[in-house]
DNA sequence: GATACGACTTGATATTTATCAATAATGGAG
DNA sequence: CTCCATTATTGATAAATATCAAGTCGTATC
């Protein structure tokens, strides 16, 4: 990898405190690349060759079996994605596409399961990416499992609030096509979620979306702690 | 913990690497109980303070949300619980309690903590565990966000069968209470999809079930690796 | 500015799943 | 063994969600 870019990367929470030879090892053996948009970087089935981590742009993780398909996460940065199958050196669960142009770390697998076994800081750096990422997908299926579709968006809707600074007004992310996959609904299901959550000071306008009634809608969604990172 | 048990849990994959040393300050501080049926081991949202290990029984993890409850997994001997809040130092995000006569050991997360640090070997048995959970509820997930709820109890049969050795014949390792909460579906959903398989070779008497057409199941159930432990 | 394409919405309908109610079966406790 | 409480099944109905089929909207392209 290109040596400008290396500061950059040692900022990551999974690198910062490895030690420096252990990086540089890493880091020579790795790519940052660019991707433009709607590029498949991993296949569910494939061995896992390589950790990924979006630098930049965001990566969209699905799965599919019976010729459906499934949302699973969406990955922004700095996020990386399949560290358990590269732990376990085993076959990727899901699949990964860009959905917009976007900077990717590649590491090859190898060189993480070497590095640690070597690097007991970088261990502990590992283990706790992965046990984020175990209470993400625990939560993930908390809220499908638990949740009817209108209040998964509206908790979505107080998550996006947040994150933008509680102005009133957000921006999607993503398309909503997009947003009712990663809701485990169909982009027909979400425009009704919309029109359900008018009464609740939800006003849709394009990707822009204004919300007029918080407390109202707080009332709805019942944004729980263990559930949410918008919550409490 | 009393010294007769410990060869016993010497063998679990967790402990099994790890050095005598740290097994046995580890070990110290453990304990290994026998709790009845029914008994709540631990509540989410709580601080976590031990890691559990089923030695012997099971023990149900369930979230809750809105008067809503969700069975998340059953563990079964050897199967660790909660590992993911013990590393962070989180709350639980679910809840335990036994299903049955059980033996748990309770390891105090901080002694987690300080071993994983410590020894290597047992910080790579950690990661390979908590690998596991995290494979495993994505494996769930999948199942649920794929699968309608025939589908789901079509696999869960086949599991079963592979387990049981391929008799033909299976016993459900739970009352069917749980086994459709666990599938995501009400008890009713559960009796109606048992009728739903009966043209698939599917006979239901009590907790005993007979498969008599494998291949008409299977052409139902559409196992596949990247979801099902009995696939392939 | 006209056109064409894709994304989004809306309506009608079908399917899936949940709820409520009643009854039947099962399994412990005494 | 009998009684009781829980669990399981079945039927009727309701709610949630998906599907199919038009339409609308916006926008990028020419």
């Amino acid at each position: 990898m290109r040596l400008e870019n290396l500061p950059e990367i040692r900022k990551f929470k999974l690198f910062k405190t490895m030690s420096e030879e252990n990086f540089d090892a890493v880091m020579q053996a790795a790519y940052l690349q660019n991707f433009p948009a709607q590029v498949r970087l991993v296949t569910e089935g494939d061995e896992a060759d390589f950790l990924f981590l979006v630098v930049e742009g965001c990566v969209e993780l699905f799965a599919t079996a019976n010729g459906r398909e499934a949302t699973m996460a969406m990955i922004k940065p700095v996020g990386s994605f399949i560290l358990a199958a590269v732990i376990k050196d085993a076959r990727y669960l899901m699949s990964g596409r860009t959905t917009e142009k976007s900077r990717i770390l590649m590491i090859p697998a190898k060189n993480i399961r070497d590095s640690f076994e070597k690097d007991s800081a970088f261990a502990l750096a590992v283990v706790t990416e992965l046990a984020d990422c175990y209470r993400s997908v625990i939560k993930e299926y908390k809220n499908l499992k638990l949740r009817t579709a209108v209040e998964r968006l509206a908790n979505r809707l107080l998550e996006y609030h947040c994150e933008q600074g509680e102005t009133g007004v957000i921006e999607l992310p993503y398309d909503k096509k997009r947003l009712a996959a990663l809701l485990g609904m169909t982009p027909e299901n979400l425009s009704r979620a919309f029109v359900t959550l008018k009464p609740y000071g939800v006003t849709v306008s394009g990707s822009s979306i204004t919300l007029s009634d918080m407390k109202g809608l707080i009332t709805l969604a019942k944004p729980n702690l263990l559930i949410d990172r918008h919550a409490g």
